[in-house]
DNA sequence: GAAGCGTATTCCTTGCGGAGAATACGGTTG
DNA sequence: CAACCGTATTCTCCGCAAGGAATACGCTTC
């Protein structure tokens, strides 16, 4: 069942955090971190995790990786990310990760639009 | 978070099974081997998981035991139930256990009806 | 109260996922 | 090519959950 492959992608609280974050939009690693407030290997190893279940999907851009949720997601995964978005409503650390995404956003704009990078090195907090 | 828990309970085939046949209404354990085709200690080992998180709760009824959803569900839970319901459409295997539901139908009459039972001791198949 | 039924719990083995530390990789910059 | 940055992958330890076999429990019946 391919439903229980997108179960256990959320049984994980880190998991649920990056999935809630990435339906704003496409997010590099490093941002991530800094909206999380995790370590970079668990950001890592977890968008790896869902990475190789389809859950997302990434592109390199320079230094940078990208990830992104499926351009085409399967009725199932549409189902339950719309789903999670609708319960994160309220919660306090839904809410403070996408406050310290917004935060951030600005020097987010060129992965908004796809532009390939001219970006000094410093990553966090542009 | 209580909605990993929740997705905790959803990753596993098995369970998704029993909380789909649920949602038609109260069923007992006996039912449930008979439905899904699988050991009782399974059945019942998975039935003890979901009600100790609350996902399930369960009255006995003489030598039945009696699970049903819970009478006053979380938001999360219920609209996770409610996208288990729309992802189950057109799975062969939730189909499956629902028409083995309705074949042992009548004999689950006195469950729905809250009645205590007089049955004789033979459960499965009425 | 002994036997029978439906259900729950224990015991065991097995496998997978989580976390952190260290390290390897790919790409950019001088 | 050397140094650096951002990211990925190993390795190890630990806990938990799944499965099956055996057994214990609660209740009814005679």
């Amino acid at each position: 069942m391919e439903l229980v492959k997108i179960y256990e992608c959320l049984c994980d609280p880190t998991r649920l955090r990056l999935l809630h974050v990435l339906a704003q939009g496409p997010v590099c690693v490093c941002h991530f971190q800094a909206v999380l407030g995790e370590p970079q290997v668990k950001i890592s190893k977890h968008l790896a995790y869902l990475r190789a279940r389809g859950l997302v999907e990434s592109e390199r851009q320079g230094n940078w990786v990208i990830y992104a949720l499926p351009a085409k997601p399967s009725r199932e995964l549409q189902a339950n990310l719309a789903c999670l978005q609708d319960c994160a409503r309220g919660n306090p650390v839904f809410k403070r990760d996408l406050a310290r995404l917004k935060q951030i956003e600005p020097s987010c704009a060129w992965v908004r639009a796809g532009e390939p990078q001219k970006a000094p090195g410093q990553c966090r907090g542009g």
